[in-house]
DNA sequence: CTCATTACGTTAACACGTTAATTACATTGT
DNA sequence: ACAATGTAATTAACGTGTTAACGTAATGAG
């Protein structure tokens, strides 16, 4: 027989945060996927656009921080955007070293043929999780992020 | 100037369910990080770990379901840990295309050196947000894991 | 029994997550 | 001035996410 004693301590995996949030990712992609499957982006490429889009300009460590992503990810991800003209890139005049990005009228075509498709999903998902549960979830996921430790 | 009009109809991205998704989870991880590279584990071998130790044996699809990951990052992991003695591998008798994935001795030792730090980070986590909320967090995200398509 | 179907698990290919190292430029202090 | 330090972004290397295809074994209808 083998010794578990010592895990007496631990709580059981399938209650515990970090698997309720994959879950929770899980599910909310499952309502996205076919859309963005159509579109052909991924879920981390159409993050970038959105954010893109929401700024006149934008720079990357501040898109990466908007996005939630790493910078070596956003980095590869403008890259096949810049590709497919969906951001164009300028550099700063003052500080060489920071690139602005722009969003394209192609981005904005591509976001208006979307529009509609996003409301129904969530109206699809509002249906199953009313509105006032929502706010409350956002509203702890808020306040959960902003105990994050630093170092 | 570009026609951002069609965008009128999207919630800015910084308030939406798969943003604040990604910051709680790095919130969490900026706890478990520190730990985690001290032990030389990712976060997700950490989870198949802890999942199998939760069962005499388990059997991949699951696995893949119990720490809500994909079955080939699964595979992969388990490599990985079989070749570090980890876990074991037997196959069913039965059917033969099932295997059965089992913890050693030195899973139960890995895991019982991280109960007092696992407990120190709970407490952590705690002393900034609240078990009241984290139920309440927990409930919440249980609920809209639920409400996932199928199709 | 036979053939199509379904199920378990792996492999393959490409995109992203993660960390560290690197390049290039700015800023600070003495 | 200039060396030290800090910052923006990229590259590199390896692990995981994701989908499709594959190999193999069980199952079920005719």
């Amino acid at each position: 027989m083998d010794d578990r004693t010592a895990l007496d301590g631990l709580k059981p995996m399938n209650k515990t945060l970090p698997i309720l949030l994959s879950r929770a990712r899980e599910t909310l992609l499952s309502y996205w996927r076919p859309k963005l499957t159509e579109m052909g982006f991924t879920e981390q490429q159409w993050r970038v656009l959105r954010v893109v889009a929401e700024h006149r300009r934008i720079d990357i460590s501040t898109l990466s921080d908007e996005t939630a992503m790493h910078m070596p990810s956003v980095t590869r991800i403008l890259q096949t955007l810049e590709q497919n003209k969906l951001v164009e890139r300028t550099r700063d005049e003052e500080d060489s070293r920071r690139s602005w990005i722009k969003p394209t009228q192609k981005t904005f075509d591509v976001l208006a043929s979307c529009v509609e498709t996003s409301n129904e999903i969530y109206a699809g998902i509002e249906k199953k999780f009313d509105n006032n549960k929502m706010t409350q979830l956002l509203t702890l996921l808020h306040e959960f992020s902003d105990i994050r430790t630093r170092g």
